[in-house]
DNA sequence: CGTATTTGACCGGCGC
DNA sequence: GCGCCGGTCAAATACG
């Protein structure tokens, strides 16, 4: 299976594809140990044949030689093969052997019996999984379609943005049309609009339709294209493209101008989200004494990305990092788990409603509620007029021009208070521990390095870690996955059990209605939860397909109000801005263990794939 | 010396 | 049209 990540809508079909696959793959296996045990009955039958005689390496071999190649030699003709004269004395002997040689070839007969049935329901596993990858790609572009029709962003993708490059395009220059730039670019008409976080969870029928290497989403589809010069953010436009699907740019408007603000708490200036930054600007925002420092990504020289950092004045430990445009370029391992987690929560913004509150699909408000009743709050901010709206423990506004979504990383669901605009946040309580550990890269570093592209996506990080050397994210995949077993030790009597410890049974089944109602959060939070839980854990988990993502009584969707044990330590990188990692640290994470939250955020749910990097499944996700 | 950061100037959007 | 504001540029500066 293609080691391009799915999530979402279509990473769960996909998911589910492979959680098939690997039951054939399992099959598989098995029908490997029955020709392993095939062959051993062979050696076993050989090794009984030399024992039985043990002085006639002729005759031995002669026994061998017809009994090897096609074990349909005759006892007759295996009698003629052999001298009489040679074996007057021994004719004792010939008979056990003969006798012998019935019940290994009887044995045989057994084996190859077993050999085919199990061959048969191989076969018959291996139809049922290509049926399945064939009816998969229809539902996926009838999906697809229909999404196109009511113009919102393609369900499966992450992005922040575009189903299509066009439509985008299409917007933007709609609604700049004397833009500054307007050269065309065929390359930059191929480029996908991502959020920057690279994710790639486009179907392939997209990825033919984007040959570039790193069409990564782009948040804010177009706006932040830049060309050689450096001046494009608009996005060239074609005329074609503007005369294409007017619903389209009316829907696309939004998104392309969406952002994704996480906010941490960081001693440092930046967290470390595993890019590469360059600073090119700073300024004091009305109403922050705390000035705003603007961020170009660096890793490739004409990436759009840009983040804007800023301290929360009356918190100043409280870091705002906003995000905004697209990476044209393999991301570092290390910036997946951001990428993704903004990615997904670009998703989710995208999902809902960019006008108002009420189009917000009720399964992400449902399961933004859900989320931020572990302590994963999500906002979604209107740069222009911030409404939020209250959901429990979160808050959620959309914006016409700009929407945002806030990824608060700060504050447990206890918070009462709620934010309502990026760079002015009303006071909040942000006593409780962080869900998400952005502290100290030093204090947080792990021996382990995880960087030998053990993720699909390594082999496109490689040449850029190459270069950078920071694309090790050393997520200390033995230490995690160990602490994962422990975890899941510890949490099995509670898993396996039909109380959610953690989870009241309303939000545990608001969650899992999302789940299964809404392909585009599934493609949301299965990117979020792989970027918390990170690709090293344990792949018994996985996103099942949405009719069994959940089953009624929510045991298939889990929230777990434990700190699921992930250790995610990001290299130092080169930038002497970047001092915080985003870390996620289990309670029983001794690092700052002082930030560490009892009641974080953990879905943790057997239907979401979480492939471990290194095993022989066909891991279809890719973080970035 | 090369690279990254700082910082004042500049530009465009938006509201009045 | 003017001013405010956010965002970016680019020369100057700092740093390794």
């Amino acid at each position: 299976m293609d080691m391009e990540a799915a999530y979402g809508g279509n990473s769960v079909k996909k998911e589910d594809q492979e959680k098939k696959a690997e039951s054939i793959g399992d099959e598989d296996c098995c029908t490997e140990e029955v020709l392993h045990k095939v062959g051993n009955g062979r050696r076993a039958q050989d090794d009984k044949i030399n024992q039985s005689s043990p002085n006639r390496k002729d005759f031995t071999s002669s026994i061998q030689g017809s009994f090897m190649p096609n074990m349909e030699m005759s006892s007759s003709e295996f009698n003629s093969n052999v001298s009489s004269s040679a074996l007057a004395g021994r004719a004792d002997l010939l008979k056990s052997t003969k006798a012998e040689m019935g019940e290994v070839m009887e044995e045989n007969q057994k084996l190859r019996m077993h050999l085919d049935r199990v061959m048969k329901e191989y076969r018959a596993l291996q139809m049922q999984f290509h049926d399945m990858v064939q009816q998969e790609p229809n539902k996926s572009s009838s999906t697809i379609s229909t999404h196109r029709e009511t113009g919102e962003p393609e369900l499966v993708s992450l992005s922040l943005g575009m189903s299509s490059s066009d439509g985008k395009k299409d917007d933007y220059f709609s609604r700049k049309t004397h833009g500054k730039e307007k050269v065309d670019n065929d390359a930059d008409d191929k480029e996908v609009l991502a959020l920057g976080l690279d994710c790639k969870f486009e179907l392939p029928k997209y990825q033919e339709n984007e040959p570039s290497p790193t069409p990564s989403l782009e948040a804010s589809s177009g706006e932040v294209k830049e060309e050689e010069g450096g001046k494009t953010w608009p996005p060239k436009n074609s005329l074609k493209n503007v005369r294409n699907e007017e619903d389209e740019v009316s829907q696309q408007t939004s998104v392309k101008r969406a952002r994704v603000s996480v906010r941490v708490r960081c001693d440092t200036p930046t967290m470390n989200d595993g890019c590469q930054w360059r600073k090119y600007g700073q300024k004091t925002a009305k109403g922050n004494p705390c000035p705003r420092a603007y961020y170009r990504c660096t890793v490739a020289p004409n990436c759009p990305v840009r983040k804007q950092v800023q301290r929360y004045a009356e918190d100043m430990s409280i870091l705002t990092t906003t995000y905004e445009g697209t990476h044209n370029h393999p991301l570092p391992i290390s910036a997946t788990a951001m990428a993704s987690t903004t990615s997904a929560a670009a998703s989710m913004l995208i999902s809902g409603s960019t006008t108002s509150t009420s189009g917000l699909s009720p399964s992400v408000a449902s399961i933004l509620s859900s989320a931020s009743f572990n302590g994963l709050n999500f906002y979604l901010s209107d740069n222009t007029k911030p409404t939020p709206i209250y959901l429990p423990n979160s808050s959620l506004s959309s914006s016409s021009s700009c929407p945002t979504i806030t990824l608060d990383l700060t504050t447990s669901s206890n918070a009462s208070s709620h934010p309502s605009k990026l760079g002015s946040f009303p006071p909040r309580s942000y006593s409780t521990i962080q869900n998400l550990n952005f502290s100290s890269l030093e204090s947080n570093a792990l021996p382990l390095s995880w960087s030998n592209g053990v993720l699909g996506y390594g082999t496109q990080a490689q040449p850029y870690n190459k270069n950078q050397n920071i694309g090790s994210l050393n997520f200390g995949r033995q230490l995690q996955e160990a602490h994962y077993q422990s975890y899941l030790q510890k949490n099995n009597s509670i898993s396996n059990s039909s109380t959610q410890q953690s989870l009241p049974a309303e939000t545990l089944a608001a969650a899992t209605k999302a789940i299964t109602s809404d392909p585009s959060f599934q493609s949301a939070l299965a990117a979020a939860l792989t970027s918390i839980i990170g690709p090293g854990t344990s792949s018994t988990a996985r996103v099942v397909g949405s009719q069994t993502a959940a089953d009624e009584s929510g045991h298939n969707l889990k929230l777990i109000d434990q700190s699921f044990p992930i250790l995610s330590s990001f290299p130092p990188s080169t930038s002497t801005v970047n001092k915080c990692a985003s870390t996620f640290l289990s309670s029983s994470n001794p690092p700052s263990s002082a930030n560490s939250q009892p009641g974080s955020l953990m879905f943790l749910s057997p239907s979401l794939s979480f492939p471990t990097p290194n095993n022989n499944s066909t891991s279809n996700v890719r973080l970035h």
